[in-house]
DNA sequence: AAATATGATGTAAACGGTTTCATTTTCGGA
DNA sequence: TCCGAAAATGAAACCGTTTACATCATATTT
C-alpha cells in the first residue's frame, strides 16, 4: 500500500482471526541438551508449517509451569507442547480446562483423551538393567532423578525393580539414589555408592550427565571403567559417543519426538484430526565402551 | 469480571498499547550448548522483568535470519537480541531501519551507534596462541569456523596470526582449516592435519566441539593428548571440564552475556537509557589437561 | 429475455483491550 | 460558603486486521 515500508501487524490479525500461529513450548531447562533437541525438532517442524515458538523454562518448578501455561493463554498461543517431568501434577486437568490444544512428551499417560508422544521409560529402563544382568552383574546401582517430581524417573525405577525381580536378584535400597541431573549430582552419588561396604559393579544413571559425573568420580577413586565398574547413561547426548570411554546409553528420539509433537499439535489446531494421538517411539540401547562383562573374582 | 474464568487477552492489549512484552531472540542453533546458555541468560532476566521470548534458529543461514527479523517485526516483539555470526551482513542497517530496539552479542562492532555485549575474540584468540607458544610449541594449527560467514572466526584468525607474527613464528596456511562446528568437522580437520609432512604439535580449535572431535581423531591415530599433541578449545562447555583429558579452553561468559543483553534491551525499550551500550566482558583461559609443554625432540 | 445462481466488490462490524478526553466528584484553602 | 485544583469516573475513539454481509455486476439456466 503505502510507499513507506509496511509490515503486517500480526497482533491485529491474531486478535481478529483468533489465532496467532504461535506455539508455546514448555521445557524444564534449555540448558540440558536433550531438551534443546526436542525444542529444535519442534521448531523445525513448526517453522516449515508457518508457526513460531514461544519458549518457557520451568527450572523443574511446578509453579513456574503453571505460570507459564497461564502466560501462554494470555498470549493466545494456538497450542502448547509440554515437556515437563510432572508427576501427579494437576497439569493435565488444568490444560483440559483451558480448551487449548496440547501435547505431552517424554512420557505416556493413562488418560486416553490426551495427545502424547513419548517412549517407554519402563521398558527402556528394563532393557538397560537386563543388559547389565546379562553381562553378569548382580549388584547394580541406580542413580535416578527425583521420584517425587519426575514421572519418568519413577517409571525407570519401576523398570529397574521389575527386572531385578524377574532375575531373582535382591533389591537393595542402598543401591538406588535419588538425585538431580547435574554432573556434581553424579559425582556425589557415585562417591556415596563407593563408600558402601559392598559397592555395585554396575551403575545405571538417569541421564548421560549423571553418568559422566559418575565415571569422573570412579576414575578419581582409582577405578577403571569399564573394567572395575560398568556405567550406563540415558539420553545419548551427542558428546557421549565421543567420551572416553564412549558411553553406553539409551538413545531417546528427542528430535523426532519434537517434530512429531509439533505435527500432532498443528494438525489438532487446524482441526485435521480430532481423536487423541498417542505415540510411543522406540529407544535404542547404544552399547559402547563404558560397560563390560563382570569379571568373576 | 465474569464468574467464568477470564484470561487477559495480551493480543488486544498489545495492539492498543503498542507493546507486547515479548522479546525476539535469534540464534544460530539451540543445539549448540553455548547458545542454549545465552538463551537461558536472556530468558532468566527477561522473565524476572515481565518479558517473554520468541525464539528463532537461523541454522547459520543469513536468509533465515532476515526472515526471522521480519517475522519478529510482524509479531510486534518489543526488541531483538541477535546472536548471529554474520560477517559483513546487511543486518545492522536493516535493523536500524526497523526502528526496533536491538542488541548484538558475541562480537564487537565498529559502529558506535548500536548496542552490543560481547567479548574480545581477537584478544582471546591471541591469549590462547600465546599460551601455546609459551609452552614451546612452534607449529600451531587452527581449526576455525568459516571466515566468510563468521566475524568471530575472522577475529580469532587475526588474533592467531598476530600472535604468531609477534613471536616471529612463520605462518603456514596449511595449518589453518576452515570448518563447520560439528564433531565430525573436528575429526576431519585433525586427520587432514596429521597427514601433513610436518604436522602441528598443538592445535587451537574454534570451539569445544571441534576440539573434542580433534582429540578423538588424534587418539584414533595413536597419538596421546597432551603428550604428543596439545589441543585447546573455545567456549568452555560444561562437559569439557569432565572430558578425558579435561579440555583446556577459553571460557566465554555466555550466560552473563545473555542476561546483560536482556538488561540493556529492556532498559532501552522502557526508555531508561538512550545512549548505546557497548559492553565487553572478560573471557578466561581454563588451563586443564589437554595441553602440555612441547617436548624437545 | 427473465430469473436465478455465481462471483466480485465494498462496507461495516467485531476482536478486546488501552488511551484520551470530557464530566463529575472530592477536597483543601480562602 | 464558595471556588479552583486534583482526583475519580465514564464514555468514546482507536489499534489494524478479519469476517460477515449487503450490494452490484456478470454468467448460467430455462
Amino acid at each position: 500500500m503505502k510507499a513507506t515500508h509496511y509490515v503486517y501487524n500480526a497482533l491485529a490479525g491474531g486478535l481478529s482471526a483468533r489465532k496467532t500461529s504461535i506455539l508455546g513450548v514448555i521445557i524444564p531447562t534449555i540448558t540440558n541438551p536433550v531438551f534443546a533437541m526436542v525444542t529444535k525438532g519442534i521448531q523445525d517442524y513448526s517453522r516449515q508449517h508457518g508457526y513460531s515458538i514461544i519458549l518457557g523454562n520451568t527450572d523443574y518448578d511446578e509453579e513456574n509451569e503453571m505460570r507459564l501455561i497461564h502466560l501462554m493463554q494470555e498470549k493466545r498461543t494456538d497450542g502448547l507442547i509440554l515437556n515437563g517431568p510432572w508427576r501427579g501434577a494437576p497439569i493435565v486437568p488444568l490444560m483440559k480446562k483451558t480448551r487449548l490444544p496440547f501435547v505431552i512428551t517424554w512420557q505416556t499417560l493413562e488418560d486416553r483423551g490426551v495427545n502424547f508422544v513419548a517412549f517407554d521409560n519402563f521398558q527402556s529402563s528394563y532393557r538397560i538393567v537386563e543388559y547389565l544382568v546379562g553381562l553378569g552383574h548382580r549388584r547394580i546401582a541406580m542413580i535416578a532423578g527425583k521420584f517425587s517430581v519426575s514421572e519418568r524417573a519413577m517409571m525407570r525405577w519401576k523398570g529397574y525393580r521389575k527386572c531385578l525381580n524377574d532375575h531373582h536378584l535382591p533389591f537393595d535400597p542402598h543401591l538406588v539414589l535419588e538425585k538431580g541431573y547435574t554432573h556434581s549430582d553424579g559425582k556425589e552419588a557415585m562417591s556415596r555408592l563407593l563408600e558402601l561396604p559392598s559397592p555395585p559393579t554396575a551403575v545405571f544413571c538417569g541421564n548421560d550427565i549423571l553418568a559422566i559425573g559418575a565415571i569422573v568420580c570412579a576414575k578419581e577413586q582409582g577405578l577403571q571403567v569399564p573394567r572395575d565398574l560398568s556405567v550406563v547413561g540415558f539420553d545419548d547426548l551427542e558428546f557421549s559417543a565421543y567420551y572416553n570411554p564412549p558411553l553406553t546409553t539409551m538413545a531417546v528420539p528427542a528430535y523426532e519426538m519434537g517434530q512429531l509433537a509439533a505435527k500432532i499439535l498443528i494438525a489438532n489446531i487446524r482441526g485435521e484430526i480430532s481423536t487423541p494421538q498417542q505415540c510411543i517411539l522406540e529407544t535404542k540401547l547404544m552399547i559402547r565402551g563404558s560397560t563390560d562383562k563382570k569379571e568373576n573374582p
